[in-house]
DNA sequence: CGCTATTGGTGAGGTGGCCTCACTATGAGG
DNA sequence: CCTCATAGTGAGGCCACCTCACCAATAGCG
Protein backbone atom coordinates (compact mmCIF):
# COMPACT_ATOMS: atom_id res chain seq x y z
CA UNK A 1 0.00 0.00 0.00
CA UNK A 2 2.76 2.32 0.51
CA UNK A 3 3.09 2.28 -3.68
CA UNK A 4 -0.52 3.64 -3.38
CA UNK A 5 -0.57 5.98 -1.11
CA UNK A 6 3.01 7.67 -2.85
CA UNK A 7 1.06 7.48 -6.23
CA UNK A 8 -1.89 9.44 -4.47
CA UNK A 9 0.34 11.56 -2.85
CA UNK A 10 1.96 12.37 -5.76
CA UNK A 11 -1.14 13.71 -7.80
CA UNK A 12 -2.03 15.65 -4.79
CA UNK A 13 0.50 17.73 -4.82
CA UNK A 14 0.59 18.07 -8.86
CA UNK A 15 -2.78 18.99 -8.52
CA UNK A 16 -2.10 21.65 -6.01
CA UNK A 17 0.92 22.79 -7.38
CA UNK A 18 -0.89 23.16 -10.56
CA UNK A 19 -3.70 25.13 -9.35
CA UNK A 20 -0.97 27.37 -7.52
CA UNK A 21 0.64 27.80 -11.19
CA UNK A 22 -2.49 28.54 -12.63
CA UNK A 23 -4.18 31.29 -10.17
CA UNK A 24 -0.35 33.37 -10.10
CA UNK A 25 -1.24 33.29 -14.07
CA UNK A 26 -4.29 34.39 -14.13
CA UNK A 27 -3.72 38.51 -13.67
CA UNK A 28 -1.04 38.25 -15.78
CA UNK A 29 -4.08 37.08 -18.54
CA UNK A 30 -1.56 34.15 -19.76
CA UNK A 31 -1.98 30.52 -20.20
CA UNK A 32 -0.38 28.18 -19.29
CA UNK A 33 1.04 27.05 -22.34
CA UNK A 34 2.31 30.97 -23.55
CA UNK A 35 4.08 30.74 -20.00
CA UNK A 36 5.84 27.71 -21.18
CA UNK A 37 6.61 29.28 -24.80
CA UNK A 38 7.85 32.47 -23.19
CA UNK A 39 10.17 29.87 -21.30
CA UNK A 40 11.68 28.51 -23.86
CA UNK A 41 12.15 31.75 -25.94
CA UNK A 42 13.93 32.95 -22.43
CA UNK A 43 16.13 29.60 -22.42
CA UNK A 44 16.98 29.02 -25.93
CA UNK A 45 16.25 32.46 -27.37
CA UNK A 46 15.04 32.99 -30.26
CA UNK A 47 13.53 30.08 -32.35
CA UNK A 48 11.42 29.38 -35.49
CA UNK A 49 7.99 28.31 -34.97
CA UNK A 50 8.06 24.83 -35.74
CA UNK A 51 11.06 24.41 -33.35
CA UNK A 52 9.01 25.91 -30.85
CA UNK A 53 6.18 23.19 -31.71
CA UNK A 54 8.87 20.59 -31.23
CA UNK A 55 9.75 22.18 -27.57
CA UNK A 56 6.37 22.49 -26.25
CA UNK A 57 5.22 19.34 -27.93
CA UNK A 58 2.11 20.34 -29.04
CA UNK A 59 0.87 20.95 -32.81
CA UNK A 60 2.44 23.39 -35.38
CA UNK A 61 -0.99 24.60 -35.67
CA UNK A 62 -1.49 24.94 -31.93
CA UNK A 63 1.83 26.65 -31.72
CA UNK A 64 0.69 29.42 -34.50
CA UNK A 65 -2.19 30.42 -31.80
CA UNK A 66 -0.36 30.60 -28.80
CA UNK A 67 2.35 32.73 -30.37
CA UNK A 68 -0.50 35.03 -31.99
CA UNK A 69 -1.79 35.34 -28.33
CA UNK A 70 1.33 36.39 -27.33
CA UNK A 71 2.17 38.54 -30.13
CA UNK A 72 -1.37 40.32 -28.93
CA UNK A 73 0.22 41.02 -25.69
CA UNK A 74 3.27 42.21 -27.21
CA UNK A 75 5.78 39.95 -25.32
CA UNK A 76 7.11 38.25 -28.36
CA UNK A 77 7.68 39.10 -32.28
CA UNK A 78 7.23 37.77 -35.40
CA UNK A 79 10.50 38.20 -38.08
CA UNK A 80 11.03 36.04 -40.51
CA UNK A 81 14.23 34.27 -41.25
CA UNK A 82 16.79 35.15 -43.10
CA UNK A 83 17.76 31.92 -43.56
CA UNK A 84 14.74 30.53 -45.02
CA UNK A 85 11.70 32.70 -46.37
CA UNK A 86 8.83 30.50 -45.78
CA UNK A 87 9.75 30.31 -41.77
CA UNK A 88 9.12 32.73 -39.18
CA UNK A 89 11.39 33.27 -36.17
CA UNK A 90 9.84 34.17 -33.08
CA UNK A 91 11.46 35.80 -30.67
CA UNK A 92 11.24 38.23 -27.18
CA UNK A 93 10.38 41.28 -26.62
CA UNK A 94 11.94 43.38 -23.98
CA UNK A 95 8.58 43.34 -22.22
CA UNK A 96 8.21 40.03 -22.95
CA UNK A 97 11.90 39.14 -21.05
CA UNK A 98 10.57 41.04 -18.20
CA UNK A 99 7.35 39.45 -18.10
CA UNK A 100 9.29 35.90 -18.35
CA UNK A 101 11.30 36.95 -15.82
CA UNK A 102 8.22 38.08 -13.15
CA UNK A 103 6.70 35.32 -14.10
CA UNK A 104 9.36 32.90 -13.41
CA UNK A 105 9.77 34.55 -10.24
CA UNK A 106 6.45 34.73 -9.22
CA UNK A 107 6.73 30.57 -9.92
CA UNK A 108 9.74 30.51 -7.63
CA UNK A 109 8.37 32.57 -4.64
CA UNK A 110 5.54 29.97 -5.35
CA UNK A 111 7.10 26.79 -4.77
CA UNK A 112 9.55 28.37 -2.13
CA UNK A 113 6.49 28.71 0.23
CA UNK A 114 4.90 25.69 -1.28
CA UNK A 115 7.54 23.41 -0.69
CA UNK A 116 9.01 25.33 2.92
CA UNK A 117 6.58 22.88 5.12
CA UNK A 118 10.38 20.32 4.19
CA UNK A 119 13.39 20.56 5.73
CA UNK A 120 16.47 21.50 3.56
CA UNK A 121 17.59 17.91 3.61
CA UNK A 122 14.04 16.61 2.80
CA UNK A 123 13.87 18.94 -0.40
CA UNK A 124 17.23 18.14 -1.20
CA UNK A 125 16.49 14.47 -1.11
CA UNK A 126 13.25 14.91 -2.89
CA UNK A 127 14.72 17.00 -5.56
CA UNK A 128 17.57 14.17 -6.23
CA UNK A 129 14.42 11.54 -6.40
CA UNK A 130 12.73 13.56 -9.13
CA UNK A 131 15.22 13.99 -11.29
CA UNK A 132 16.15 10.14 -11.02
CA UNK A 133 12.30 9.73 -12.05
CA UNK A 134 13.02 11.40 -14.87
CA UNK A 135 15.18 9.81 -17.82
CA UNK A 136 12.60 11.32 -19.79
CA UNK A 137 13.33 11.13 -23.73
CA UNK A 138 16.22 13.35 -24.72
CA UNK A 139 15.60 16.70 -25.79
CA UNK A 140 14.16 18.75 -23.54
CA UNK A 141 13.10 19.32 -20.46
CA UNK A 142 9.36 18.26 -21.27
CA UNK A 143 7.35 19.62 -18.07
CA UNK A 144 3.69 19.77 -18.71
CA UNK A 145 1.43 22.63 -18.15
CA UNK A 146 -1.57 22.46 -16.26
CA UNK A 147 -3.80 22.08 -19.17
CA UNK A 148 -6.81 24.07 -18.66
CA UNK B 1 18.14 27.56 -8.09
CA UNK B 2 17.52 23.91 -6.09
CA UNK B 3 13.78 25.20 -6.01
CA UNK B 4 13.64 25.70 -9.47
CA UNK B 5 14.82 22.38 -10.12
CA UNK B 6 12.48 21.59 -7.72
CA UNK B 7 9.49 22.46 -9.30
CA UNK B 8 10.90 21.82 -12.82
CA UNK B 9 11.13 18.04 -11.87
CA UNK B 10 7.82 17.54 -10.26
CA UNK B 11 6.36 18.16 -13.32
CA UNK B 12 8.68 16.94 -15.70
CA UNK B 13 7.43 13.71 -13.15
CA UNK B 14 3.89 14.58 -13.23
CA UNK B 15 3.42 14.56 -16.66
CA UNK B 16 5.20 10.92 -17.32
CA UNK B 17 2.75 9.72 -14.81
CA UNK B 18 -0.04 11.13 -16.49
CA UNK B 19 1.09 9.91 -20.03
CA UNK B 20 1.23 6.66 -18.87
CA UNK B 21 -2.08 6.50 -16.61
CA UNK B 22 -3.84 7.78 -19.33
CA UNK B 23 -2.88 5.24 -21.85
CA UNK B 24 -3.20 3.06 -19.51
CA UNK B 25 -6.88 3.53 -19.62
CA UNK B 26 -7.11 4.08 -22.86
CA UNK B 27 -7.98 0.57 -23.92
CA UNK B 28 -11.35 0.40 -21.37
CA UNK B 29 -12.24 3.30 -22.81
CA UNK B 30 -12.34 5.31 -19.90
CA UNK B 31 -11.10 9.25 -19.37
CA UNK B 32 -9.80 10.07 -16.31
CA UNK B 33 -12.48 11.41 -14.51
CA UNK B 34 -14.93 8.62 -14.93
CA UNK B 35 -11.96 6.62 -13.39
CA UNK B 36 -11.45 9.37 -10.71
CA UNK B 37 -15.04 8.76 -10.62
CA UNK B 38 -14.73 4.97 -10.36
CA UNK B 39 -12.71 5.70 -7.34
CA UNK B 40 -14.39 7.97 -5.39
CA UNK B 41 -17.78 5.80 -5.88
CA UNK B 42 -15.74 2.33 -4.76
CA UNK B 43 -13.98 4.69 -1.85
CA UNK B 44 -16.81 6.17 -0.60
CA UNK B 45 -20.10 4.30 -1.63
CA UNK B 46 -23.20 5.35 -3.62
CA UNK B 47 -23.53 9.17 -3.27
CA UNK B 48 -26.06 11.38 -4.69
CA UNK B 49 -24.62 13.03 -7.68
CA UNK B 50 -24.64 16.47 -6.27
CA UNK B 51 -21.59 14.96 -3.49
CA UNK B 52 -20.11 13.27 -6.16
CA UNK B 53 -19.62 17.13 -7.79
CA UNK B 54 -18.16 18.39 -4.93
CA UNK B 55 -15.61 15.44 -4.59
CA UNK B 56 -14.45 15.58 -7.85
CA UNK B 57 -14.86 19.43 -8.09
CA UNK B 58 -16.26 20.29 -10.82
CA UNK B 59 -19.71 21.82 -12.21
CA UNK B 60 -22.94 19.52 -11.38
CA UNK B 61 -23.44 19.47 -14.93
CA UNK B 62 -20.50 17.86 -15.73
CA UNK B 63 -20.72 15.20 -12.95
CA UNK B 64 -24.02 14.41 -15.20
CA UNK B 65 -21.93 13.46 -18.22
CA UNK B 66 -19.43 11.63 -16.09
CA UNK B 67 -22.01 9.65 -14.56
CA UNK B 68 -23.85 9.72 -18.53
CA UNK B 69 -20.56 7.58 -19.25
CA UNK B 70 -20.37 5.30 -16.91
CA UNK B 71 -23.90 4.60 -17.46
CA UNK B 72 -23.73 3.37 -20.63
CA UNK B 73 -20.60 1.43 -20.35
CA UNK B 74 -22.96 -0.20 -17.45
CA UNK B 75 -20.37 0.63 -14.61
CA UNK B 76 -22.60 2.15 -12.47
CA UNK B 77 -26.35 2.93 -11.78
CA UNK B 78 -28.62 5.60 -11.13
CA UNK B 79 -31.48 5.13 -8.39
CA UNK B 80 -33.80 7.60 -6.77
CA UNK B 81 -33.03 8.84 -3.82
CA UNK B 82 -35.15 7.35 -1.41
CA UNK B 83 -34.85 10.25 1.20
CA UNK B 84 -35.26 13.14 -1.71
CA UNK B 85 -37.24 12.45 -4.85
CA UNK B 86 -35.49 15.12 -6.39
CA UNK B 87 -31.70 13.99 -5.71
CA UNK B 88 -30.25 11.03 -7.54
CA UNK B 89 -28.16 8.53 -5.95
CA UNK B 90 -24.99 6.43 -8.24
CA UNK B 91 -23.69 3.31 -7.35
CA UNK B 92 -21.27 1.00 -8.27
CA UNK B 93 -22.87 -1.98 -10.56
CA UNK B 94 -20.71 -4.84 -9.97
CA UNK B 95 -19.14 -4.75 -13.42
CA UNK B 96 -17.97 -1.40 -12.46
CA UNK B 97 -16.69 -2.87 -9.29
CA UNK B 98 -14.64 -4.95 -11.10
CA UNK B 99 -13.22 -2.21 -13.00
CA UNK B 100 -11.98 -0.01 -10.43
CA UNK B 101 -10.54 -3.43 -8.86
CA UNK B 102 -8.90 -3.51 -12.58
CA UNK B 103 -7.66 -0.20 -13.26
CA UNK B 104 -6.51 0.43 -9.13
CA UNK B 105 -4.80 -2.72 -9.95
CA UNK B 106 -3.28 -0.98 -13.33
CA UNK B 107 -2.36 1.94 -11.97
CA UNK B 108 -0.28 0.34 -8.83
CA UNK B 109 1.71 -1.83 -11.50
CA UNK B 110 2.41 0.79 -13.30
CA UNK B 111 3.07 3.45 -10.71
CA UNK B 112 5.42 0.07 -9.38
CA UNK B 113 7.18 0.33 -12.67
CA UNK B 114 7.80 3.78 -12.50
CA UNK B 115 9.06 4.21 -9.36
CA UNK B 116 11.26 1.18 -9.46
CA UNK B 117 14.11 3.34 -10.47
CA UNK B 118 14.20 4.28 -6.82
CA UNK B 119 15.48 2.25 -3.70
CA UNK B 120 13.20 1.46 -1.33
CA UNK B 121 14.72 4.14 1.41
CA UNK B 122 14.20 6.68 -1.62
CA UNK B 123 10.74 5.91 -2.07
CA UNK B 124 9.97 5.46 1.64
CA UNK B 125 11.30 9.48 1.74
CA UNK B 126 9.83 10.71 -1.23
CA UNK B 127 6.08 9.05 -0.13
CA UNK B 128 6.85 10.82 3.90
CA UNK B 129 7.83 14.18 1.87
CA UNK B 130 5.01 13.73 -0.79
CA UNK B 131 2.50 13.42 2.68
CA UNK B 132 3.49 16.49 4.06
CA UNK B 133 3.03 18.70 1.20
CA UNK B 134 -0.37 16.99 0.59
CA UNK B 135 -2.74 19.75 1.67
CA UNK B 136 -5.87 19.22 3.21
CA UNK B 137 -8.44 17.36 1.81
CA UNK B 138 -11.68 19.79 1.55
CA UNK B 139 -10.75 23.41 1.54
CA UNK B 140 -9.37 25.04 -1.51
CA UNK B 141 -8.47 25.44 -4.33
CA UNK B 142 -10.44 22.69 -6.06
CA UNK B 143 -8.06 21.43 -9.46
CA UNK B 144 -7.90 18.90 -11.98
CA UNK B 145 -6.77 15.49 -12.58
CA UNK B 146 -4.38 14.91 -15.32
CA UNK B 147 -6.74 16.39 -17.70
CA UNK B 148 -7.65 14.07 -20.82
C1' DC C 1 -53.63 24.26 3.03
C1' DG C 2 -51.87 27.65 -0.74
C1' DC C 3 -47.65 30.60 -1.71
C1' DT C 4 -42.84 31.36 -2.28
C1' DA C 5 -37.96 30.41 -2.13
C1' DT C 6 -34.58 26.91 -2.53
C1' DT C 7 -32.47 22.80 -4.25
C1' DG C 8 -31.09 18.53 -7.39
C1' DG C 9 -30.51 17.23 -11.81
C1' DT C 10 -30.41 18.09 -16.70
C1' DG C 11 -31.24 20.33 -21.62
C1' DA C 12 -29.35 23.90 -24.31
C1' DG C 13 -25.79 26.31 -25.75
C1' DG C 14 -21.11 28.65 -25.22
C1' DT C 15 -16.04 28.59 -24.86
C1' DG C 16 -11.23 27.32 -25.06
C1' DG C 17 -7.69 24.59 -26.36
C1' DC C 18 -6.27 21.19 -28.81
C1' DC C 19 -6.47 18.68 -33.23
C1' DT C 20 -6.40 17.50 -38.69
C1' DC C 21 -6.76 18.96 -43.38
C1' DA C 22 -6.06 22.03 -47.21
C1' DC C 23 -3.76 25.81 -48.98
C1' DT C 24 0.01 29.31 -50.19
C1' DA C 25 4.66 30.54 -50.51
C1' DT C 26 9.14 29.09 -50.60
C1' DG C 27 13.05 25.97 -51.22
C1' DA C 28 15.71 21.81 -53.24
C1' DG C 29 16.71 18.72 -56.98
C1' DG C 30 16.54 17.21 -61.81
C1' DC D 1 10.99 24.56 -66.35
C1' DC D 2 8.56 20.90 -63.38
C1' DT D 3 8.00 18.25 -59.12
C1' DC D 4 8.22 17.21 -54.50
C1' DA D 5 9.05 18.65 -49.62
C1' DT D 6 8.57 22.07 -45.94
C1' DA D 7 6.90 26.38 -42.85
C1' DG D 8 3.18 28.59 -41.39
C1' DT D 9 -1.76 29.45 -41.25
C1' DG D 10 -7.08 29.59 -42.44
C1' DA D 11 -10.92 26.67 -41.87
C1' DG D 12 -13.26 23.75 -39.40
C1' DG D 13 -13.98 19.84 -35.90
C1' DC D 14 -13.97 17.70 -31.37
C1' DC D 15 -13.95 17.25 -26.49
C1' DA D 16 -14.40 18.52 -21.93
C1' DC D 17 -15.56 21.78 -19.31
C1' DC D 18 -18.58 25.76 -18.22
C1' DT D 19 -23.11 28.91 -17.26
C1' DC D 20 -27.91 29.65 -17.69
C1' DA D 21 -32.69 28.25 -17.83
C1' DC D 22 -35.88 25.04 -16.55
C1' DC D 23 -38.78 21.40 -14.06
C1' DA D 24 -39.86 18.64 -10.15
C1' DA D 25 -39.59 18.23 -5.41
C1' DT D 26 -38.78 20.10 -0.87
C1' DA D 27 -38.86 23.46 3.01
C1' DG D 28 -40.68 27.28 5.36
C1' DC D 29 -44.33 30.56 6.30
C1' DG D 30 -48.92 32.40 7.29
Amino acid sequence: MAEENLLDAFWAVARALRGRSRSMLQPWGISPWQSRALGELGRHGPMRLGVLSERLRIAARSTTEVVDGLEALGLVAREPDPGDRRATVVSLTPEGEQRRRDIRAAQLAEADEYFSVLTPEERESLALSLRKLRPERGGGTGEAPPSG
